[in-house]
DNA sequence: TCAAAGGTAGAAAAAATTTCGTACGAAACA
DNA sequence: TGTTTCGTACGAAATTTTTTCTACCTTTGA
């Protein structure tokens, strides 16, 4: 396999992107458990589901525990590891690869709250200490 | 045009967001130039650029000028709004609309440079001034 | 003037993604 | 036991996105 099909497999598509969201918020789940947290935000099928997450685990994105009747699915790629690089392809496409300046429109954005500020000024000191 | 609509506009997808982002580099162009520029990046035709653009052009996503023979397509939208929109979703979705989240990972890795995270402190430093 | 080069438009094909219908097996339970 | 409910598998349809083909117009220059 090519380094260009590894990034495909970090590159899910926006539903199967929904799933992994379901995923990493609530841990290996059953496909009802996953479709029941999908039609909190829009109509679906649960066959609809159930299709896209055995194609998420036939591309390697899922992993299953079949054993039981009711398969458990769970993200086969590790969390932090597939957001960095959904991440560093976002600053990439949209900053020219510029963190700060990403951060600036972050910053520059009335929603970002007074808690995120602190948050990320407290971060900032921490990484100076060390 | 209902809110979902207006949201759809600023939803490029993944092409039409690669020539949008040679127009906010280049500024107004011809389909001609935007299609060189995205020769650099990956084998594409010129009549597949030309129609992008003419359905981006359709949504409303681009406007252009016909008064030539070769027409220049300019970015309708605000460049900062578009990418505000996106990078809003893209908190939302990725780090549940938590900004200081993002920027923990974003500062986490390795690929972020001393120069971004000194632009960024200078910013916050800007910022508790104000 | 006429051929060559470069432009647009529109229909349609191809590819990728998403959704659904149907079949069928296992469990629950009256 | 039979029937209802809940599960998976799989093919195919529908939709969206991307690419290409073809026709035809305009400009340029020999």
């Amino acid at each position: 396999m090519n380094i260009k099909d590894q990034n495909k497999q970090l590159e899910p598509t926006k539903s199967e992107l929904e799933i992994l969201q379901v995923l990493w918020e609530k841990g290996p789940c059953t496909v009802r458990e996953v479709n029941n947290e999908l039609l909190k935000q829009k109509d679906v099928n649960y066959t609809t589901t159930l299709k896209l997450m055995q194609i998420m685990a036939d591309k390697g994105i899922l992993a299953r525990d079949e054993s039981q009747m009711k398969h458990i699915y769970l993200v086969a790629e590790d969390e932090q590891k597939t957001k960095e690089h959904l991440l560093d392809k976002f600053v990439d496409s949209m900053y020219k690869g510029s963190a700060s300046k990403l951060v600036m429109q972050l910053l520059g954005n009335k929603n970002t709250s007074k808690e995120d500020l602190k948050a990320i000024k407290e971060m900032l000191n921490k990484l100076e200490k060390e």
